[in-house]
DNA sequence: TGAAATGTTGGGGCG
DNA sequence: ACGCCCCAACATTTC
């Protein structure tokens, strides 16, 4: 009887995974790992909000291997000695996985992947992650993309080659081994004070949850993406970002749902394809250019001088800033471990662009805190906020916070929802609560400054004084 | 996947 | 009927 090791990391699901595929296909007994190794990861070890994620996906991994007579074995790492005992226990001749692209994942599995040939073992990795894997996409010249809409565009030229999901299997078997398994509980993933209630309410981990959430979405808000992805007050968007992270859900299946909801196409369909293409870009860029993830891709920016304020950021992370679109983004943050990303963008660029801070403190923030944390996506996001960043945002870029909420939030639910002590005041009043005359503050309850605070920043001046410090890069150039 | 300043155009009020 | 002004709406430029 032959044996084959699947080694699960973030592609925890059972449809569309190569490696379990090949796993099966391989061999007669599949015996599924997953190995605790957060060390691993380098400084960039999951947050609480990903690990309060990664206890539920794997409780729920392990539930659905068993009902398909499969058993889910949990060790803790270094990850090749936890394989190599592996193997030896069960008598395994091949390890399959499926291949991570941030630089410390990478180093990892190629130092595994040799000691692990080097000892007479078999092993495999492939594909499940992404639509179109780093170096297979390059310009004509031979470089990697530093512009979206021209790697797109190359992307797109070949979408048609890109295979169609396979299912799950029905029956995996070989769960009747008695492996020994480390119980979920002792990986100390969840948190030991109980404040991710709100994240319990909001997400279903998990594959089951994944298939839901993708479905939902195509059936509801897919048709009406392109117009309603901008608004954080509508449930516009897809919301599958942590099922993609934690693999979940393969780009393969959100594809393809796209496509099958709307064969020709369609405006939202193409837009939302379109999102799939940054999701593909962020890891484009992290593969070719790995140093990002704490250094700006433009050196020039590396002379900045970012300004440190402990009491500013504190107000920032805590939702607590006067703007209220910013203070709404940092407590649905705070309290569902998820932020819409056109409000993402305004409290980043408020972050970096007005009170002038380091986009790592918030990098960091953001991954301590959201459900979706991904090195990819939250590097390219930041970098392209604070416009040090591949096809970033200029640097005299500066979002209003006032107006990007009157164009996104025109009904004030978002606001009204998140920052309930502004919620009697008058819709004119709403996104701007200092502009409001002491009367109608009065009448809705707000004393600003107590009840609810004073702008953190002048937003006009902050601006042109970070144009001004910005300007010295131009000249340095 | 900006905002603000500046420039242009065209309709309507009005003498 | 005409020119003038105002200004909203849109376009372009600049940061």
């Amino acid at each position: 009887m032959s044996v084959a090791i699947v080694w699960f990391r973030r592609d925890l699901r059972l449809t569309d995974n190569p490696a379990l595929e090949e796993a099966r296909a391989s061999a007669d007994v599949v015996v599924p790992v997953y190995l605790h190794a957060p060390e691993e990861d380098g400084r960039w070890s999951p947050g609480a909000a990903s690990r309060w994620w990664l206890h539920r996906s794997l409780s729920s991994l392990a539930a659905d291997l068993d009902q398909r007579g499969s058993r889910l074995v949990i060790r803790r790492g270094p990850s090749l000695e936890a394989l190599l005992q592996l193997a030896k226990e069960t008598g395994a001749t091949s390890v399959h996985w499926n291949r991570l692209y941030e630089p410390a994942a990478i180093a990892r599995d190629r130092a595994v992947k040799s000691a692990l040939v080097a000892r007479g073992l078999h092993a495999a990795s492939q594909n499940g992650h992404l639509l179109f894997e780093p170096w297979t996409v390059q310009t004509r010249s031979g470089d990697p993309y530093r512009v979206f809409t021209p790697f797109w565009k190359t992307c797109m030229a070949s979408v048609d080659g890109i295979a169609p999901p396979r299912a799950a299997p029905r029956r995996i078997g070989g769960g009747e081994h008695a492996l020994a398994s480390v119980p979920l509980e002792e990986l100390d993933l969840a948190p030991r004070i109980r404040w991710d209630a709100g994240l319990a309410e909001a997400w279903q981990p998990g594959e089951p949850g994944a298939l839901k959430a993708l479905d939902t979405f195509t059936r509801d808000a897919l048709a009406d993406y392109g117009r309603d992805r901008d608004r954080p007050d509508v449930a516009g968007t897809s919301r599958i970002s942590p099922h993609l992270h934690f693999g979940e859900l393969s780009p393969r299946q959100a594809l393809a749902a796209a496509r099958q909801a709307a064969p020709g196409g369609g405006t939202g369909a193409d837009a939302f394809v379109r999102e799939l293409g940054w999701r593909e870009f962020a890891h484009h860029l992290l593969y070719h250019y790995p140093h990002t993830v704490d250094t700006p891709l433009d050196g020039r920016f590396e002379r900045l001088d970012w300004r440190r304020d402990t009491a500013q950021l504190a107000a920032w992370q805590r939702g607590l800033t006067g703007y209220p679109v910013v203070d709404a983004g940092m407590r649905e943050l705070w309290h569902t471990g998820w932020m819409h990303n056109r409000v993402r963008m305004v409290v980043a660029s408020l972050l970096t662009k007005n009170l002038f801070m380091h986009w790592l403190e918030g990098a960091r923030w953001f991954w301590d805190t959201l459900v979706d944390a991904d090195l990819a996506n939250n590097t390219l996001g930041w970098q392209w906020t604070a416009g040090c960043g591949a096809d970033a945002a200029p640097y005299y870029r500066v979002f209003n916070p006032v107006l990007q909420a009157e164009k996104f939030d025109p009904g004030r639910h978002y606001i009204r929802r998140w920052i309930p002590e502004l919620a009697a005041l008058p819709d004119r009043w709403v996104h701007c609560p200092w502009a409001a005359p002491a009367d109608a503050l009065a009448a809705a309850g707000v004393t600003p400054g107590v009840t609810y605070p004073e702008p953190i920043v002048d937003p006009r001046g902050s601006r042109d004084d970070a144009l001004r410090r910005f300007e010295a890069l131009k000249a340095g150039a």
